[in-house]
This record gives structure tokens, sequence and C-alpha cells, in this order.
DNA sequence: TTTTTATTAATTGTGCACAATCTAATTTTG
DNA sequence: CAAAATTAGATTGTGCACAATTAATAAAAA
């Protein structure tokens, strides 16, 4: 019966855990007009040039009901633009606009902000990131 | 720039594992028609008798945004009873029905059947769980 | 005791998440 | 080629999350 108890469950750290990072961020991600979810796609955009919904959804592990909305969203705000490819008219390609692209200025020293309050060691910090992101590799396969 | 780079958040693993964790379970929770934080408070009124919606949502970090209408939906479906407290009317309690009460007996088997999806070691489990509640209660402090 | 301040829930509004379904475009097969 | 299957994205509906506001009650202070 103890299994069914909450303080015994991994799930549960989990998603508080994911939560209260997310409230961390969420001071910083104000200024800049953005979600968390949001932020995440900024990633990718900042790193590559242009994505399609298909391959964000990918690496964020998000489908088109989560995405095509928010990327409607930012492409209002000015983010980002959404442009339907010619040679294969199922696919919308999303890439940063100007002031998308400026954007990363601004974000550039969220990482930093976060990890000083999280007061956690970097190894700690390495080991654990390589630790859940193990796990959730071994789920991909399912 | 490196540290805006998706692959070097901690946060991102986190979140991403959060929900594929939520998904883990939602086969399982089906069967029971449970959501997953509805089976978080499930999981606390199987150990405790009543709890104001304020004690849940001190448990599990969520406010009565969240809670209140979720709690609603709980009571529609004939778990939960969410009677005013006569002494202080500002206070909500919150018990299992008998259907309530009987459900732990369908839920008895879910976090061996996770457990056993996870495919990791009861030591890394454990330690895994000690490292995120942690930093919770890091977090917890401000 | 009246006034002020705290506390507890409920409500409202926005933005995810995700299942299920649908549409349109492309690829594969026969 | 034409029919069938697959793929990419959009749409719809439900259920969280959480900020901000409101209402009711209780406790503390003047």
């Amino acid at each position: 019966m103890d299994q069914l108890h909450l303080q015994n469950q991994l799930c549960f750290p989990l998603y508080a855990l994911s939560r209260q990072m997310t409230a961390l961020y969420r001071p910083y991600l104000d200024k800049l007009d953005l979600t968390y979810p949001q932020y995440l796609v900024m990633l990718l955009l900042w790193q590559h040039e242009r994505l399609s919904i298909k391959e964000i959804g990918c690496e964020l592990w998000l489908d088109s009901g989560t995405l095509t909305p928010l990327l409607k969203r930012m492409e209002e705000t000015g983010l980002v633009s959404r442009v339907r490819c010619l040679q294969d008219e199922r696919i919308v390609h999303v890439q940063l606009t100007k002031d998308g692209k400026l954007l990363q200025k601004k974000a550039i020293g969220i990482p930093d902000h976060i990890f000083s309050e999280l007061s956690i060691s970097n190894s700690q910090l390495k080991s654990l990131k390589k630790e859940l992101s193990d796990i959730l590799r071994k789920l991909e396969k399912k």
C-alpha cells in the first residue's frame, strides 16, 4: 500500500519541479513577452534557421494541436513567420523575423540567472540533466 | 551562446520527461477514469481521511484556480464530496465517497507497472527522486 | 467593539497539452 | 496510370495551470 503514497512516487517531484522550474523562468520570460513553451521554440529557432512544425514537434515532444495555435500567437506578436513549403504543401516552415532574432540578445542572461537561483553545483546539474535525458531517450523508443 | 542551446538546459528534459511520465500513466488512469492530477489528489485522500482545498494545494503545489474545477469534476464523477466547514465557512473539506475509497483496489498495481516500464534500477529511482525533491525543497523556501 | 488585516475559495481569462477527427497533399502499390 | 496508404498540419473539445480579481469569513489591532 505504501507504493500508493505520494511521497514514494518519482512522478510527483518530477511533475512538481517541472512546474516550479517554469515558474522560476516566468519573471524573466515575462519581460520578453514569452511563455515557457514559446521560449523553447525560440531556443530551437536561434539554433536553426528554419524548421517545419513537424521538426519542432519532434524536438519538443509536442504535437500540432499544441504547436499550431502557439506558433500563430508567436506570428501575431511578430517573432516568427510561417510559410507553407512550395515543394510539399503539407509542410509549414517556421523561421524568425528580425525581431525574433534580436530577442536573443535580451535572453542571453537567462540561463545564468536560473542557475544561480537553483543554487546547485554545476556537476550535479549536468548529471541530473543526463539522468533525465537518458530516461527520456529510453521512453522514446516505445 | 551555448547556454541558449536547448540541449544544454536542465529545464527541458525535466519538462519533457514530466509530460512523458504522465503519458506513461495515461493508459492505466484511463481505466479508472482519472487524469494524472486527479490521481495525485486520490493518492492524498487515500492517505488522509479529510483535507481542505488549501491543504491539497500545499501538498501538490497547485492553487485554487486549478483545484476548484478539478475537484468539482471529481465530485460529479462521484469520487469525492466537498463540504464547507461549519466552524469556518471559508474552508471546503474534501473527502472520498465510498466509490472513491473502493477505487484504491483498482489502482494498487499502477506503481509497479510504471516502474517496470521505466526499466531503471530501484536505487537509481530512489536517488533521482531524492535529488528532485531536494531541489524542490530548496525552491519552496523562496 | 469597530475597523483593519489575513485567510480561504471561487471566478475569470489566457495559454498550454493532448486525444480524436478532418483535410489536403504526397507516396506507394497494384 | 488509379486506388490505397501515409504524412503534415489544422480543428475541436476537454482538462489542467496559473495570474488576477472578488467575496466571504475570521482574527488582530485600534
